[in-house]
DNA sequence: CGATGAATGTAAACATCGATAACATGAACC
DNA sequence: GGTTCATGTTATCGATGTTTACATTCATCG
């Protein structure tokens, strides 16, 4: 029944994935994960079945998680860490824009990240903005440095300070402009007839009309 | 262990909720749906407590539904129907607006109609714009006359015929727009910080500002 | 009225699920 | 070698969706 042909060769969380087990899986938790990462479905995940395809048993897992929706809790906030660093990549929230033309491109760039994340990872993208969504932005959601929350005000707040929009940006204009992205990103993920477009083309589109509504006020 | 202290009254679906039920519980099937239709988390229901709440074996609910998702089917088509009907209450789809403060208004009502729904319906909105909405869109979100769908487009329309708006609204426009109210539905839902506005002003701020980038392409 | 058959309920069973408890194994450390 | 802890297994529980076989009611027709 155990297979112990070879036995883990470093004690340290030998990283080789091609490397038979023993009868220690030597990396458990993280497979979990990394599994359920792979999964279509996240949220719909059996923890049995996802136990079962890396070889193991349902029980293992719970040496590793509290229970089903603690590993979900995981994954939502790997989802959240990724979801951030893409908008890191969009700008840097540190420093303002060099000029209009960047602040115009800072808040185009939020939105494909945005949206790109929604198009590449919609499993991700149903887990953290799905069912428990509230759960998960409450206690995850608005960890890390800078917050995922941030980017969006801060490139709003850019365009003002630029001259692109005449007004200091109010919280409901965040709102509006986030209603908006997460709108089409919600809408893509549904695959709703007529979003055919590009993401990036997309993107521009959802920027520019939400800078033509703050520029006009 | 069986009551017939009072024999089913009526042949043809008595309707009187106060009588006691017989062997027979004579409305099984729309008792079911609306049970389902008071929980507060539809997706999540449990057929078999579902049957138990109404003193019903779970098999009885399979006399009238194939499947528990046959029935959150059902449920979800009512829900769509509630929503297309706050639609029909927001304007005539048939005529023409009279003016463009009437087109404006058409506008903010539609915006107002989705919004309330989601906020005095959010078990049936999380429902149809939940895991499944996919499959209900196909199936369900389409039919019906006019189609629920059909509505946002012809506000646009109705504010361009009264120059409000300069350029025939493309279908982009009507994605954008779609994008703003459902996203800012969604946020509301998700009881996002700083959404703390009243739906008619929400409703009105999101109208405003879809009018605002239309105005000026 | 009484038999028949369809409609509609029950009871029992099955597979699967999340979860727990008791036990077994392997690795590390003295 | 022996102890100890981490990490696996097996067995089990209660709940779920679903199916099958059986029971009851009701409408209909002779």
């Amino acid at each position: 029944m155990h297979n112990h042909e070879l036995p883990c060769a470093a004690s340290t969380r030998s990283p080789a994935k091609t490397r038979k087990r023993s009868f220690h899986h030597g990396n458990l938790r993280q497979e979990l994960i990394d599994a359920a990462l792979a999964a279509q479905d996240i949220e719909g995940l059996s923890l049995r079945q996802l136990a079962a395809s890396l070889g193991v048993t349902a029980a293992a897992a719970y040496r590793h998680f509290d229970s089903r929706e603690d590993l979900l809790f995981e994954v939502a906030r790997i989802g959240f860490n990724r979801l951030r660093q893409r908008f890191a990549s969009a700008f840097d929230i540190a420093a303002p824009p060099s000029d209009a033309e960047e602040a115009q491109r800072r808040l185009n760039r939020l939105a494909q990240a945005y949206l790109q994340f929604a198009d590449e990872e919609p499993a991700l993208w149903r887990l953290i903005f799905g069912a428990q969504a509230e759960a998960y932005r409450q206690t995850i959601g608005s960890q890390g440095t800078p917050d995922s929350y941030e980017y969006l005000p801060a490139a709003l707040l850019g365009l003002h300070l630029k001259g692109v929009i005449p007004t200091q940006p109010s919280e409901r204009d965040a709102l509006f402009a986030w209603s908006a992205v997460h709108g089409a990103a919600t809408l893509r993920s549904g695959r709703v007839p007529g979003a055919l477009i590009s993401i990036p083309e997309l993107a521009n589109e959802v920027a520019e009309r939400v800078i033509r509504a703050m520029k006009h006020s």
